[in-house]
Formats: C-alpha cells, sequence, structure tokens
DNA sequence: TAAGATTGAGAAGTCAATCTTC
DNA sequence: GAAGATTGACTTCTCAATCTTA
C-alpha cells in the first residue's frame, strides 16, 4: 500500500491521473443518469427513480420488501422512500401490505400493473445501459471498472459518524 | 424475476459482469458524493455543491466566468445555478458582475473570502477524495477506472432530443 | 424505551414564463 | 425575434417530530 504517514498533517494533492479519474467519476454519471431518465421519461413517463424501485422489489421474495430493506437498497431515508411510494401507489404500481409478524411495519408490493411495467420499461432501460456503458467499453474496461468501484464502495460501508480525525 | 423473451424481440438482456459494474456505479457514486458532502459539511459547514462552485470558478481566468458557462460545467440548468449563487453571494463568497460587452450576461466572480474559503476546504476535500477513490484502488485500477469513464462520458455528449429509436 | 413508518417544514433542483439586452 | 439570466410554481428529497406498536 502507498500510505504517506503524514497525510493526517500535510495535504497531499492529487496528480493528473487522479484528477482526471475523479472527476470523470462525477461527470460522466451524472450526464448518465440523466441520459437513462430521460429515455424511460420520454417514451413511458415514467422516471429512473421509480424504475428502480420496481426492480429492487421484482428481485424480492413474494415481490415485497419491507420499507426499511427497501430504502437502505435504494440509499434513501425512511420518510424520502415513503413519498416516492405514495406516488407508485397512486399509480396503482406497488401496494403497501401489513406486516403479520410486526405491526409496526409494512411492507412494499409489487402489484401486476407493477410487474407489466417494468417489463414494458426494462427493455428500454437496459437499451440505453447496453449502449451507453457496455459497448463504449472493452470488456477488460467493464471488468476493471466493476472491480474498482465496487472498491471504492467497500471502504464507505462504514456508518458516518464524523469526519476522519487526525487520529 | 425472469422476464419472457417475447416481452422485448430484440432485448439483449445484461450478463453478470454488466451488471455489476452498472450497479456498482450507481451505489459506489451515491454514497461517495454523500460522504465527501457529509466531510465538507460537518467540517467547515460548507456543501460539496457549494465547493464544486468554487473549484471552477478558482481555474478560470480572472476567477470568473460567465454564468452560462458555469453552469454547464456544473451541469445546471441556468435556473439552478442562479439559486446556488444566490446563497454563494449571500455568504460573500461570490459576488455577481455585469458583463462589460454584453450587458445580458453577467459573471459569477470569487471574492478573496471566497477564495480563503477555497483554500480551507481543499484540503479536507482532497483529502475525502484520496481516502475513498485513491487508496482503496491499484493504480491500474485508477488508471482503468477514468479511462471507462471518460469513454463513458464521450458516448454521451450528444444533445440529448429524442430517446434513440430502433435504428 | 425503542423501532418502523409517516408527516410538516424546509432545501435545492427543474421547467416554463418573463424581463432585459442583443 | 432570440439569447442570458432570473423568477414562480412545482417536484423530490432530507431532517426532526410524531404516532403506533414491540
Amino acid at each position: 500500500v502507498n500510505f504517506d504517514a503524514s497525510a493526517a498533517q500535510d495535504v497531499v494533492w492529487l496528480n493528473h491521473d487522479q484528477q482526471q479519474a475523479w472527476r470523470a467519476l462525477v461527470e460522466a454519471h451524472a450526464r448518465l443518469l440523466a441520459r437513462l431518465d430521460f429515455e424511460l421519461q420520454s417514451s413511458l413517463g415514467m422516471s429512473l427513480a421509480d424504475y428502480q424501485v420496481l426492480v429492487h422489489l421484482s428481485e424480492a421474495d413474494g415481490q415485497a420488501l419491507r420499507m426499511a430493506d427497501l430504502a437502505e437498497r435504494l440509499q434513501l431515508t425512511p420518510g424520502g422512500l415513503t413519498r416516492r411510494l405514495n406516488g407508485l401507489v397512486e399509480l396503482g404500481l406497488v401496494e403497501r401490505r401489513v406486516c403479520p409478524e410486526d405491526r409496526r411495519g409494512s411492507f412494499a408490493a409489487m402489484t401486476p400493473s407493477g410487474l407489466a411495467t417494468l417489463e414494458a420499461a426494462a427493455p428500454i432501460h437496459v437499451a440505453g445501459v447496453r449502449r451507453y456503458v457496455i459497448e463504449p467499453l472493452t470488456n477488460d474496461q467493464l471488468l476493471t471498472l466493476g472491480e474498482a468501484l465496487r472498491a471504492i464502495d467497500a471502504g464507505l460501508v462504514s456508518p458516518i459518524d464524523a469526519a476522519p480525525g487526525p487520529g
């Protein structure tokens, strides 16, 4: 590991490659998600955010998840998920169910209409991912991209309690 | 859930590696930016969004940029930039200047206080980028990550006019 | 008392309309 | 009329407070 022991005190700047990689992450991500959202929106009137809810539900047992569980997968706060689900419930794509074993909790469950909508949206979304993420990359680049991003993610799983101090 | 191929004639699904890379991009990015924002917020009371404004201004000639130019670099709409700048102006970190050559336009210019704030924030931000992006990766991974993301970005520069048709 | 979900208040962005200047 | 910037109305999220059940 390339560890500068004085890093806590001395600012070590970013070299060119580091700067480029970091900025590319921010910029490419923003443009990519905007494009994928636009394509779903303009073809089916559906947001990428709502699509993601249906994707996660479709992968769950019984196509239903506890609110807290779904919120974690979507990286949303509880309040945020409640409000996002309201829209999906009004559209009839998802329904709430009481949890029989813990009546504080509730399930978000995909409806048949939600499944049909997901099946209509998935080809459009996947085509976008292929077009903008898969096709521009070599197979090697794709593999390393995934590896690198999972390594970054792994370094972030610790809870946010405080900024790392010099100790 | 497995979708019937008849639901989408020419849809080529994503294989495991493709799926992993795409999801890692979304999830790692979200966690990373949340963390970097949190660290700036908790140490200096500054948002990552405001920090980005100062960074772009600091790199410009005269440490000032036209609003439209700055909006494009930040991937913001004109209205969004106007509102973000309001906050920075109230804090005294940025000021508006009339453009002498085209009085429709205006400049966003960094103030001395803005520069001082940027210089205080930069070490914190850079330390976060190093900690969460640079250090978890090998040098080779970092280089390929940057290459791959720039390739993705390059495929997205075309204007958003319509969803790509079957052609 | 605490945990799961929702609600009120507010932050920060978008879109469309507007005002000013070209 | 068109371009640069701002504003009004709205969307979608967060945080903190609340309500319900464990």
